[in-house]
DNA sequence: CGCTTGACTACACGGGTGTGTAGTAGTTTG
DNA sequence: CAAACTACTACACACCCGTGTAGTCAAGCG
């Protein structure tokens, strides 16, 4: 996507037609004439590079997938507590990410299995990072969550800072916002232990 | 929705197939005929009551957003830290959440504008609560939109925990793994501060 | 040269969609 | 009693959707 949109073969023009739109409009919300006129070929031409608009999703989901994991061996490599600060993730990951949520919540199955691996990923990193929570599995889980909801969200985020927060700068701002959310214990142990036992009862 | 289907009206039973097919398969993905195969009247009947899809999808909005608020009333009579403890929300909440959330994913206007009233409660409380993030704003953005996320991976998180997180007992669970989020401070304030400082250069 | 192959388009199809219209049964009202 | 109104249904219309089919055009190759 770095490239000029002429360089780019029709195929991969559908390709990062598709993950955009499906992204922004969801994927009964982008029909294959809505792709193929964005990126400027027919709607036979979709059809003829991936035989269906479930092929085309399910090869969307590997296409963002791969790319994800990539970019993410990168972050990883400049690992530590910076791995879990979402302002790491550069803004180019956006539309993948937006796509992934997108397609997770439509039933994508290799949407789902990216977000286990994800909880698996959490889970094991809080253990190395020494982190002992009493449901280990539910608090990745919510954290795996908790790090894709600013993506769900991004329209009524950006209206409430007042700063489009796909741009660099309000991105910066809310990934600051969650980091505080990370570092500012907002119940003290004692008081989630009162909860806790107020629960069980 | 604590009466028997066949106590509601026609009018009653169609507002709530509305809510909760809107909210299962996205507004787009329900036609007005599955609601009212769903509600057992026909499909002109949802047109006399309501006039048009998106007529129906605003008095949805409005109906799900004072209901909200008349639960959220209750909740913060008993208020206190337990006020932004996720399981305090009961589980009747559940339907309506998930609706409000599909419909703001949508571009809802009235669903957008009751998440930017949560922001601003979570922004007046954090102040009263004595918590001083650099940048309130965007914390309580942040924040506002974490306490939506269990909602819409609940499919991904119910798959995580291999346990269905709509159950009382699944919701429970995942609520106490949010809470522990709140209560662990993953970043210590020094950390914070260093990358902050990285941030800004 | 003729032939195949792959990228690509134009167009027609059946089905589902939101919407519009006409009409019926039952109750209310003057 | 008759008129009006309300809840409700059946049905048709136009539109858009994903898909299917037929065909054009250019490149590669024996």
């Amino acid at each position: 996507m770095d490239r000029s949109v002429e360089d780019l073969t029709a195929r991969a023009r559908i390709r990062d037609a598709a993950i955009r739109l499906f992204g922004e409009r969801g994927i009964e919300g982008a029909s294959i004439r809505d792709i193929a006129g964005e990126a400027g070929v027919s709607s036979g031409l979709v059809r003829h590079h991936f035989g269906s608009k479930e092929a085309l999703r399910e090869f969307c989901d590997q296409y963002a997938r791969d790319r994800m994991l990539e970019i993410g061996q990168e972050i990883t490599d400049a690992a530590g507590v910076a791995g879990l600060d979402p302002t790491t993730m550069h803004p180019r990951v956006f539309p993948l990410q937006l796509y992934l949520v997108r397609s997770m919540m439509d039933g994508s199955e290799t949407a789902t299995a990216l977000f286990l691996e994800a909880v698996d990923s959490v889970e094991l990193w809080s253990k190395s990072y020494g982190i002992e929570p009493t449901d280990r599995r539910a608090y990745a889980a919510a954290l795996a969550a908790i790090k894709l909801s600013v993506f769900v969200f991004r329209d009524q985020v950006s209206k409430a800072l007042g700063e489009d927060i796909t741009s660099p700068e309000g991105y910066a701002r809310i990934g600051k916002g969650l980091m505080e959310v990370f570092s500012i214990p907002l119940i003290s142990p004692e008081q989630a232990e009162q909860l806790r036992r107020q629960q069980e009862k």
